[in-house]
RNA sequence: GGCCCCUUCGUCUAGCGGUCAGGACGCGGCCCUCUCACGGCUGAAACACGGGUUCGAUUCCCGUAGGGGUCACCA
């Protein structure tokens, strides 16, 4: 039989860095047993599933390329067909009506928990007559979930784990509303869709051993489970809003390119020998459950960080031109056509898009440029004047090219008896603005002629 | 609290009875160098603790401690 997975994340408002990575591991198992992947959107709850929200997940998978490979399964959709199973229990004898009311429910945990016993629902209902039933009291369907013995399963990431029958209550499959629980939802989707597979975060890991019993109840195959640890925020704790973002799009804002975050993700729980930079084809070929740890990782932004600088260097410069000049808004044909050429120099010194776009603007500005501090120390009266030499010197060139250029700078401070640095640091700030750029001679090319003289002449003209 | 899971450098991990415990990020030093990066070399840095099993445990078993998850008519 062939591999299903699925992805069935609830429409927070977000795609969840976490819930990213289980698409991703969904996503890659399923390419690699040569399977298929799937997307449910778990928007059962309405109060809190907006299509804004269900459009964020979308454009979330999207980013990163793990859309599924049929269209998205709505589990608001099914919420008759969910209720229809509950029936057929009902009928069968293996789930039943349950009438208690919330404040019984409630007494009935609290005196659980008095006596130091897990909290559980006494089934108080569970063979009682519905003859008996108390008028006015919308009932809610309870499975009847086995009683005693052990359930075993057999988890892909987990290893083997056993949990007392016990443990396990009859927990509520319909509302009293008659709408369906998570609990039941799932499974009946899981397995209409032919769900071979559930990859998922491991605080799912208890509601496995309730799931196998749905199944069981229906007598239809309990899929595969694997349960995958959660991430932790860099303090340990739970991942949240003060470790910097939880949703992919803060990610993409903060200038993180998505094939850096699905390496990151990807080495956040699983790995392979030392490999640490892994191409989508090379993921899939690899890929594993038994490979995937089974202890919680914390978020380390350093090193997504120095991914993030890996792959930049290796972008297409076009695509990351393209998106530079889409940051930085206004930018003319000159200044375009400046970055693509400039953008080879550019990406090696830039660990995120939002600091390669900042390093691009000088590119982009024209005379007089903004000058950082730094930038502007560095013009000093002595420097000035071995610049307005080198101005003379460039302005005699016939031949316009980063070696042509590189002479001449370098003649110039011969001349002058000054390390070559002398030279170039002011020549970079008077080119920049900036103490920090790409080899200023390829700066001086990217530039052309008129646009070096020009501000070269600039600032030499504010000294004189 | 009950139940379940986890524990190798600061972090992500390799290891699957005998290794100088390996790699990567980060950190320090050196080199390269027009700045910053990149790159190269190099240094510091880990088997949570206690019992077993074994000729021999990071590795297998049992405890302890610590961390996490879960106990809804939420998903």
């Amino acid at each position: 039989m062939s591999v299903v997975t699925r992805f069935a994340p609830s429409p927070t408002g977000f795609l969840h860095i976490g819930g990213a990575r289980t698409a991703l591991y969904n996503w890659l198992y399923a390419r690699h047993m040569g399977g298929k992947y799937l997307v449910r959107i778990e928007d059962t709850d309405k109060a809190r599933s907006t299509p804004e929200a269900v459009q964020a997940i979308f454009d979330g998978l999207a980013w990163l390329g793990l859309l599924g490979d049929e269209e998205p399964v709505y589990q608001s959709a099914q919420l008759e067909r969910h209720a229809d199973v509950a029936k057929e229990l009902v009928a069968k004898g293996r789930a039943y009506y349950c009438y208690c009311t919330p404040e019984e429910l409630q007494t009935m945990r609290e005196e659980a928990k008095a006596a130091g016993k897990p909290m559980r629902y006494n089934g108080m209902w569970r063979d009682r007559d519905p003859s008996e039933a108390p008028k006015g009291v919308d009932p809610v369907v309870r499975l009847k979930a086995p009683l005693e013995g052990e359930t075993t399963l057999a988890d892909h990431i987990q290893g083997e784990v056993t949990v007392q029958n016990q443990q396990l209550d009859d927990f509520v499959l319909l509302r009293g509303d008659g709408t369906p629980t998570y609990m039941l939802s799932v499974v009946v989707d899981d397995h209409d869709m032919g769900i071979t597979h559930v990859l998922r975060g491991d605080d799912h890991l208890n509601n496995a051993f309730r799931q196998a019993a749905l199944y069981r109840a229906m007598d239809w195959d309990v899929p595969e489970f694997g349960h995958i640890p959660l991430i932790h925020g860099a303090d340990g704790g739970k991942l949240s809003k003060r470790h910097g973002a939880l949703g992919v799009d803060a990610y993409r804002d903060m200038g993180y390119l998505p094939e850096a975050l699905n390496n990151y993700l990807l080495r956040l729980g699983w790995g392979h020998g030392d490999d640490e930079i892994i191409s989508s084809a090379q993921a899939i070929e690899w890929f594993t459950l038994d490979a995937v740890g089974r202890s919680p990782s914390r978020f380390d932004l350093a090193k997504l960080e120095n991914l993030n600088g890996h792959y930049i260097r290796e972008a297409d410069d076009e695509r990351l031109a393209n998106l530079v000049i889409a940051g930085l808004g206004d930018v003319d044909e000159v200044g375009r056509s400046r970055i693509l050429k400039g953008m080879d120099g550019l990406k090696q010194r830039a660990k995120t898009m939002v600091e390669l776009t900042e390093n691009a603007a000088f590119y982009a500005a024209s005379v007089p440029l903004n000058f950082t501090e730094k930038a502007q120390n560095l013009l000093t009266e002595e420097a000035l004047s071995q610049l307005a030499a080198l101005t003379a010197q460039l302005e005699a060139m016939t031949d316009w090219s980063e070696e042509s250029v590189e002479q001449a700078v370098r003649a110039v401070a011969e001349k002058a008896d000054v390390k070559l640095g002398k030279l170039a640091q002011p020549l970079r700030a008077a080119l920049t603005g900036s103490t920090v750029s790409p080899g200023i001679f390829e700066v001086a090319a990217v530039l052309e002629r008129a646009e070096t003289l020009a501000r070269l002449k600039a600032v030499c003209g504010t000294a004189q």
